[in-house]
DNA sequence: TGTACATCAGTGAACGCGCGTTCACTGATGTAC
DNA sequence: TGTACATCAGTGAACGCGCGTTCACTGATGTAC
């Protein structure tokens, strides 16, 4: 039954991909190995020819989620300049849409609770993410000293994601839209008026 | 073995108590019945003389947190004018020690996304303590259309949440604190412009 | 280039464990007379 | 007010279940000659 190693890297490749989305739709803890290794087309016994333990999965897979959604946004406002790629980034991130799909969004918004709770390579990976997001967010603020401009990038990103969160927690659809709508025009409204 | 029925009542409180706490520090599925009984002094087999079942117990331990909480915030700006209360609250939320003591602050910022996965009674828990947050901060917004401090209180409302949950996953103590001192300034401000 | 053997990806049964939930039982409390 | 009986809070063993992890086994792949 031995694979080519292609083959194995292209199953080790499967399974982070499938997990990402399982863990970003139930939550780390809800999303168990066996069901998990079948939705790859597997069964549970082989995982541990590719990882460890399921930590070092989710670790992984965090890390994978965190880069696949950063180099989304960074593509999507590449070449842009500030006052339109600014924007872009908060509305794409702040949408309805983003709340509706949790598998291919972001994690910090999906986990954001369960992630405090993670080991240390799981936070580090998370870290990443959200200090990728805030830099980038950073880079579209002008006339500003990087000083500033980190601090307001951090406070835009945490609002982002909260706005996410809580606008998948609230059940009342009215109520959850205008917390994106709210947050969104709150944010931009502040970087216009450079407060 | 019967209890007296005062005796009973001080029980289940005891028990919503215990599960509040474990569930804020824990999580909402790895905080087991057992341990949690245990706490609370009593054998696992009792529990079901108080609740029908864990998904209850959540429920009401979620709402227990949310109404505790906003009580707490009442009480310390009650009678002041809105420009101390606003920064007192805000400064309380987004602040170090709450970062640290998960098991008596916020269920949103401790469960955010656990609760987005969770049953209708918890998630309706969970939105009154939300709109219960908004409207204490909206009620201190002067000088403003009711609506628009409706969707501006969110937004603060939405950024201080992120804060809180992003600061307890980040390890690098620097950080975790850049995230709460610029998620507050950028409120506070964006409140005195009147953006 | 062809052959012999070691490697190892994947299978499926089994491990111990903790989970939420149920239940027969105990004995103090509450109630009806 | 005192007695007899029903109620039910709490105990602790047991239920089935899914969890993460291990392991003997299979057989195709990779490697050494």
């Amino acid at each position: 039954m031995r694979k080519s190693k292609a083959e194995t890297a292209k199953t080790r490749e499967r399974i982070l991909e499938v997990a990402s989305a399982q863990f970003l739709r139930h939550g780390i803890t809800e999303a168990g190995l066996a069901r998990l290794m079948r939705a790859a087309g597997l069964t549970h016994g082989g995982f541990y020819r590719h990882f460890v333990s399921k930590d070092q999965l989710v670790a992984e897979a965090c890390s994978r989620a965190v880069h696949s959604l950063m180099s989304g946004f960074e593509s999507q406002i590449e070449r842009k300049p500030p006052e339109q790629a600014l924007p872009l980034l908060v509305g794409k991130y702040i949408s309805r849409s983003h709340r509706d799909q949790p598998a291919t969004g972001c994690v910090l918004a999906a986990l954001g609770s369960e992630l405090a709770r993670a080991d240390a390579k799981t936070r580090e990976a998370a870290t990443e993410g959200f200090l990728g997001l805030s830099r980038l967010i950073a880079r579209q603020l002008k006339n500003m000293h990087a000083k500033k401009a980190e601090a307001q990038s951090m406070a835009i990103a945490a609002a982002m994601i909260g706005a996410i969160t809580l606008a998948r927690i609230v059940p009342d659809s009215r109520i959850s839209n205008s917390i994106l709508v709210g947050t969104r025009d709150h944010i931009l409204k502040s970087v216009r008026r450079k407060c």
